[in-house]
Formats: C-alpha cells, sequence, structure tokens
RNA sequence: GGCGAGUUGGCGGAGUGGUGACGCAGCGGAUUGCAAAUCCGUGAACAGGGGUUCGAUUCCCCUACUCGCCUCCA
C-alpha cells in the first residue's frame, strides 16, 4: 500500500519513499512545556499518532522512529517560574524552572495518553541537547552563516539563499511588511537568535560566547540531526510554525550541511464553535479541562479525525455529541456480536484480525481521517462477528480503542452513578411494568415521562423494559424518589 | 501589508473529467397500546463569472466571501 502525503515544501501530494524502509523516521515539533495542554496542542499529536500508526501498519512497528520532543528552555517557561517565585514559592528560579518543566511533561503524558496517543520512540528535552547545539552554533559561525553580537549569536539569512521556500516568502517583502524584531545586535532586521546571553538568576550554560541560552529554533535541528541522522523522512507540526519556525530549522540544518527532511507536514488550525480559541476570546481550554468534564479521551480523538489534518477544525459541541453516539453505537455493535478483550485475543492469534483494504487506501492517502471513518459506517453494518472484523480493526488502527475491556462495559457501567439510582430506576420500570400489564397506559406513560426526563432511555423489548442512561442523563430529577 | 487555505444538500464532511460517498437531522414504512430504541426505504448540494473539453462539481483564470499564519497562545 503506497502511502501519499501532501508536502508542504512541494506544495503537492506525493507518494511517500521512505529513505530506509527499515527504520523510517519522523520528527514532530513538540510542546513549550510551562503549562496544560490545550486542545488546540493535541492536533498536531493525533494527527501524527495515526500517521505514526499507519507506518507502523506498513513497515511493521519496529521499523519507525518517532521523534518529538520537549522545549524546556524558552522565556515563556522562565516568566512563569518567576511568577511562582514572587508569588511567594521557595527556590532559586532555575529549580523553579525544572519543577515546572518537569511537572508540565508529566501532565502531557497524562493528556495525550488519555486521547489514545502513543508515545514517541524519543522524548528529547531540550536541555539535554545543549552541546550539540553549542556544536552546531560554533560550526555554523566557522563557516560564516552566523556572527556573534553583543553576547548574541545571530543567524545570517541573507547568506542562505533557498530562505523562505518553505513558507513561500521572499525576505525582502518580510521586511517590507516590518513586523520583524529590529536590534541593534543585528546586521539585518530578518536575522534570527541562536544563542543569547542569560541574566545570573535564569537558567543558562556556558558556551564560547558567554553563560547564555539557546534560540527557540537550534534545538529541533539538533536534536533530529542527533536521533535521527544527516536525512530524515518526515518533519511535521501546525502551520503556525511553519515560518518563522520550521523555515530557521531549515536553514540551520542545511547549513550545517545536514540533508535535514525530505517532507514536510502542516496541520490547520483549531477553532472552537467558528471562532479562533485564544485566551482574550475567552473560549480557551485544556485537554484536562475537557476530560474533567466527563468527554472521553476516545471522544476528543474521535472529533478531531473527523476533520482533515490540512483543514481547519472546528470543535463544536454538536460535533462532541454525534461522535460520542456514533463510537457508543459501534462499540455496542460489536458488543451485541460477543466481542471481548478474550475475543479480540484470539481472533489475532488464529490470524483473523485484518483490516479493511479499502479503508488503508483511504487513510494512506494523505491521512484521510473522516474517509475513514465513513467507511467504518459501512464496515458497522456487517451483522456477523467475522464480519465486523475490519471495523473493530479500524478502531483499534486509528487508536479509538485502546484496550478492548472498552466493548465490555454496558452502557450503564459509563456512567458514574449512586447507588441508590439504580434502584430507584428499577422501581420505576417495575411499577411501569405493572400498570402497562394492567394496560393503565396514563400510568405506564406517566412513569416513562418521568424517567425520559432524567434522560434515562427505556427500551421495551417484547413485554418487558431495559433501561441505559440517555445522553442527557440527570439522576438528581430522580432525587427524592427513593 | 506579506503568505497560505477554504467555499459541496438543513447541518457535518469525503471524493471524482462522464452512472452525484458517508453520518446526523427530515420524510415514508416495519415494529409498538401510543411512543422511544431498533430495522428497512427515501428526497436533497458542488459560491459567482469566464475558459479548456464531446462533456467539469472535479483542470485553468478572474471576482466575491470566509478563515488562518506572520504577534504571548500550536
Amino acid at each position: 500500500m503506497t502511502i501519499t502525503l501532501h508536502n508542504t515544501l512541494t506544495r503537492k501530494k506525493e507518494p511517500f519513499v521512505p529513505i530506509d524502509p527499515a527504520n523510517v523516521r519522523m520528527y514532530l515539533c513538540g510542546p513549550t512545556v510551562y503549562d496544560r495542554a490545550h486542545l488546540g496542542n493535541a492536533r498536531p499529536v493525533l494527527v501524527f499518532d495515526v500517521l505514526y500508526r499507519l507506518l507502523r501498519h506498513t513497515y511493521g512497528a519496529d521499523h519507525v522512529t518517532y521523534v518529538r520532543n520537549f522545549t524546556d528552555v524558552d522565556d515563556k517557561i522562565n516568566a512563569t517560574a518567576l511568577a511562582h517565585q514572587q508569588a511567594g514559592a521557595p527556590g532559586t528560579l532555575e529549580d523553579l524552572v525544572a519543577e515546572r518543566t518537569d511537572e508540565t511533561i508529566a501532565w502531557y503524558h497524562a493528556d495525550m495518553d488519555a486521547l489514545g496517543a502513543l508515545r514517541p520512540d524519543h522524548e528529547p528535552r531540550a536541555t539535554e541537547y545543549i552541546a550539540q547545539m553549542v556544536a552546531m552554533i560554533d560550526g555554523l559561525i566557522k563557516d560564516g552563516y552566523a556572527y556573534e553580537n553583543e553576547g548574541h549569536v545571530l543567524f545570517r539569512v541573507r547568506k542562505y539563499s533557498e530562505y523562505g521556500a518553505l513558507s513561500g516568502r521572499s525576505v525582502d517583502d518580510m521586511i517590507a511588511g516590518a513586523r520583524v524584531e529590529v536590534a541593534p545586535y543585528k546586521e539585518d532586521p530578518m536575522d534570527f537568535v541562536l544563542w543569547k546571553p542569560s541574566s545570573d538568576d535564569l537558567p543558562g550554560w556556558d558556551s564560547p560566547w558567554g553563560r547564555g541560552r539557546p534560540g527557540w529554533h537550534i534545538e529541533c535541528s539538533a536534536m533530529a540531526y542527533e536521533l535521527l541522522g544527516d536525512r530524515f523522512d518526515i518533519h511535521g507540526g501546525g502551520n503556525d510554525l511553519q515560518f518563522p519556525h520550521h523555515e530557521n530549522e531549515i536553514a540551520q540544518s542545511k547549513c550545517a550541511g545536514h540533508g535535514f527532511a525530505n517532507v514536510w507536514l502542516h496541520n490547520e488550525m483549531l477553532q472552537v464553535e467558528g471562532k479562533k480559541m485564544s485566551k482574550s476570546l475567552g473560549n480557551f481550554f485544556t485537554v484536562r479541562d475537557l476530560l474533567e468534564d466527563g468527554v472521553p479521551g476516545e471522544v476528543i480523538r474521535f472529533v478531531m479525525l473527523a476533520t482533515h489534518y490540512r483543514k481547519p477544525m472546528d470543535w463544536t459541541e454538536k460535533k462532541r455529541e454525534e461522535s460520542s453516539k456514533t463510537l457508543m453505537d459501534w462499540l455496542h455493535v460489536l458488543k451485541k456480536h460477543g466481542y471481548t478483550p478474550k475475543m479480540v485475543k484470539q481472533l489475532k492469534a488464529e490470524g483473523q484480525w485484518s483490516g479493511d483494504g479499502e479503508l488503508l487506501g483511504t487513510l494512506s492517502n494523505d491521512l484521510n481521517t473522516p474517509g475513514a471513518l465513513a467507511r467504518m459506517h459501512v464496515l458497522a453494518k456487517a451483522r456477523t462477528a467475522e464480519g465486523l472484523v475490519p471495523l473493530a480493526h479500524a478502531l483499534e488502527l486509528l487508536g479509538l480503542v485502546a484496550d478492548w475491556s472498552l466493548v465490555d462495559l454496558t452502557p450503564s457501567q459509563d456512567v458514574k452513578m449512586a447507588d441508590w439510582v439504580p434502584a430507584v430506576i428499577d422501581r420505576l420500570i417495575e411499577e411501569r411494568g405493572a400498570a402497562r400489564a394492567a394496560k393503565n397506559w396514563g400510568e405506564a406513560d406517566r412513569l416513562r415521562d418521568l424517567l425520559n426526563s432524567a434522560g434515562v432511555q427505556v427500551t421495551d423489548i417484547g413485554g418487558s423494559a431495559t433501561w441505559a442512561p440517555g445522553p442527557d442523563f440527570d439522576p438528581a430529577k430522580l432525587e427524592g424518589l427513593t
């Protein structure tokens, strides 16, 4: 199965040809670790998680290397630590920075795990690669691609003639736009910082240019080289990183003599109810906020995958509901046909665990996840256990089911409820059954309306009735009926 | 100001140079005491204007509109 990917460098969809099929290598720009990941941070993680899974499926799980970094040296982190210090937290600023980054990384792992994202093979922290960055900067200076001035080291953008190729910009146009920082230590306003001085209280490392810290872009160039080698297959991130971050990475790496990435992938941004998610608009929320509101990680993931990665994705309450319902329907179909963790294990052992070719083709076509989900609706129409294998396979491939015990949950177990709740509902169902038997329709309907008003889904099959919490389940409405 | 993406039925959202996915909602039917849930069936779209073509929603150009990035937030 040939995978095609849209390469930002060429602005075209191209067949993906790995440099070494025995070791397909990809790099994703990870988070700056100063706070909880917001929903927008989750999009590239999930897009690249699907790519990672697809590559593993295509080339073998042991033949893909995925690197995603943690930016743990950054002025935002310093500012956050400083704010903590001023609020009375004990310790030096460096201690507080370390504390903060460790804490944030732990949060990040917990949140991304909850979304079903596989851990990358390597998660390097920038602070562990300072020596490599210094060496790289040193080489750039020696070759005339960078210069030192007032304790800063800057990249000489004019020296790299290809600058702007990735983002389709020209240096002169950008200067005309005048949105560049002019600083006395820059030869040219477009030059960007490779190294900058640190004051004594800020985190810093010794270097040929004095105690300081790296600029933002150099870390990715250094870590990608260190972990993936001179040339690797795929480099990705949000399209906000296309310029300047990725442009600068390319400039540094190419001028350092590295081959760098073949294919560049950029995901579009996330919006919330049609608007950009931003703190100023007040529609800003984190992954953790959603999880705590009771939105399962699988549902968040489903909503994300329902929009192609190169289109703006709009998070809406309506999509959340529809996604939740669809996922539930599929799990119920599987459960109805006997799916359990044991059965899945057995299917795999017997070699019955195979995917749907059409779905794999769709997914291989530039990660068409909405198309794959559409195909799953068709696969879900199968009415035998073995006919449903492709659906189950797809759910696992897309990371929508990490653990097949999920299918074993009955709907009522999905919702946390106090002990008295099922007892009351069972009693009302029983009373209604009696009323129905007596053909007392008024009373029977009154009881059903009461249950419905609390969001209880009452299902009549034959003469008996079962129930399950519906989407608007609110047991508080049944309180006082004990 | 610079750069880029998009505009498909009521809504969401794929795809294709010629028989117009898929889901939700709607409508019709089965079922039901009546409903719900479920099952079966079904109508409905390619921003506007030019061009290329035997033929364009699909390719090219223009216009309009929307959105994003370039600025602390991916």
